[in-house]
DNA sequence: GGCTAATCGAGACGGTACGTCAAGTCTTCCA
DNA sequence: TGGAAGACTTGACGTACCGTCTCGATTAGCC
């Protein structure tokens, strides 16, 4: 079907190399300051073989952005209320003391440079975590805690879009209650079932 | 106090040509190709003279982005729910159709550049959507239709900030009653008695 | 003694497409211009399969220029005057409109990069020139035209060197008469009886 | 007349470190093996800085190369014969022992890659010893050695020619009584009256 | 009215990174 | 083994801005 690959097949361990280092550089230097010259060198391959693989600097952090995701296991604790808080407030804490807040910034920033490439990042880390709001939305439609014309939507958009702007868009302190106070307005506005 | 000024006094029409050409360079550029250099050359100025008013590109967008805002009559149609969906509608309509987005999304930028000018930042556009929304919100629990003890940051991260995820962090298209359902999920989450 | 040829042979044609592509580089982009990479693909072969042949750039364009000699008959007009006018004056031509001259600012700019491979090219169409010179002098003598003890370094020297000079090194146009002139002048020195 | 200078000056010292660098460079690696990057590196200046000067590399060689011509006084020896042969041998020996071999190299080197610089480059060192020759030849017509007609401008092309040719151009090696040969046929050649 | 001081335009300067090109070597598959 | 294809390192290309600097020419207030 796809024509047989000619010539010397592109190493592996470089690919890996290459994403770890422009995550590395992400982490600690930022988008801004991360230059295609410099994660070539902190890969120890030369800058020729990035731009190889990734026409420029934002294809390549999104793909190192992409990388860091990492799967984890969608919370059942019984009630939406609990699994929604959970989802919730690990976001929060991953975004303020994990990685994932510069991760995050990263994308932002290499789509604003290119919007085109805005589908491309929608398939990431977003939409993971929208998969584990609707499992326990789903859960809890079976157990009768919502109503099943639920906008689905919103359950969704309304706790991670408050904590996206906070943290994210304005750069604001995220209160130690923040995720259990937007949660149990959120869960009122679903019509929840208590 | 201050001491007397002396010598030459600026010139205030350099200071007016900067930040247009700051503003119009934002809208047309976007902030990574935005350069001090275009700016300048844009206002007619030379470099110095930028670099005089602004320590660099971060805050001369700050400022710019600051010098777009403009005041809005605060909606008053008689019910909490026409008032939200007013002020919502209209900050998905700036976004999408006027400059908005740009702004924000130069804003955004710049902040992920220089965290440190976030506070300098806040004060801007968004302390002015805070207050309409906190107007609105008095003048509800004035006619009794929210409690009084009613978690007010919340009205408005809700609101605004599902919007912002979309619309700025995400890149991904709002539906035209995408506002109405955001409101009514909103309300409701506020215990709004109708 | 060599070892019998193992393997698969060389291509003959191979190596022909080979030497004519870099002639042609030669001719219309010039040596520098030129690359290995370029006549690989001109000739639609691998640039190993160049690299194969020749160590690099200078050795390529030394052979494609010695493969560029042409044979041509030794003039024999009945005096050394009008014999040396004639290949003076074919020399000027071929220099200025054909593609000689391309092939000897190659050559130079060929043995500016590697002076080792100087031997390499004295083989080539300057010895051509030089015994076709030899063979009117020898003439010449036998005619009594020249005496025997005629310093015959110098013939070929005066005569070729200047044209060198004006066309190659420094680019100077060379008048339609100055091939005369030159012999003229040069057969005075010579002390050749008319 | 001159439009007066606006902004900051160039920086003398800068323009005479750049050049003796590129001098050096030329003297010690070759017009090939000579990079802007590396000039700009010896002359401890940026890149952009010699970028500003020059739009290029050949144009940066040419301005090193003029700036290496040393005058000499013409010689005036009390004939012809000894004014030709000290300027022969003089430049044969810079040629051999000096740097001029390598200035010129680099020079046909920069012509052969922009022909278009040729007449730039005439007005060099060549041109000087073109003058000082006329000057020679104008003292032997008043002395009555040469005839008033003489063709003056071989005078300077068989002298010069062959030693580039030889030199330059071929690379061969030149005998110690090479100048003296060459000058006692081309004198014959002009009809010199001894 | 001259002095002092800051503004303004212009552009040089040392830097950093850009994205591209070619050099020459190496690795893999196919014939 | 030869040949085609292409990955890989290396190094330079010429360009764009960065933020600082040094000029000359204004343009004020103050003595």
């Amino acid at each position: 079907m796809s024509s047989a690959p000619r010539g010397r097949p592109r190493d592996a361990d470089v690919d890996a190399r290459i994403v770890l280092a422009a995550r590395a550089a992400i982490i600690d230097t930022g988008y801004d300051a991360l230059s295609v010259e410099g994660v070539a060198a902190r890969a120890g391959v030369a800058k020729t073989t990035v731009y190889r693989r990734y026409p420029g600097k934002a294809e390549l952090v999104l793909a190192a952005v992409a990388s860091a995701i990492h799967e984890a296991p969608v919370p059942d604790l019984g009630s939406l209320r609990l699994d929604l808080e959970r989802l919730v407030d690990d976001h929060i804490h991953q975004l303020q003391h994990g990685h994932l807040g510069a991760m995050v910034r990263a994308l932002q920033l290499a789509l604003a440079e290119r919007p085109d490439l805005a589908p491309l990042a929608s398939g990431g880390f977003l939409a993971e975590r929208k998969r584990d709001v609707d499992v326990v939305v789903d859960r809890a439609i079976a157990r009768g805690e919502l109503p099943p014309g639920v906008d689905r939507e919103m359950v969704f958009d309304l706790c991670f879009g408050a904590v996206f702007m906070r943290g994210i868009v304005m750069h604001l302190p995220i209160a130690r209650d923040y995720g259990h106070r937007l949660v149990a307005t959120a869960l009122r506005g679903y019509g929840v079932v208590e």
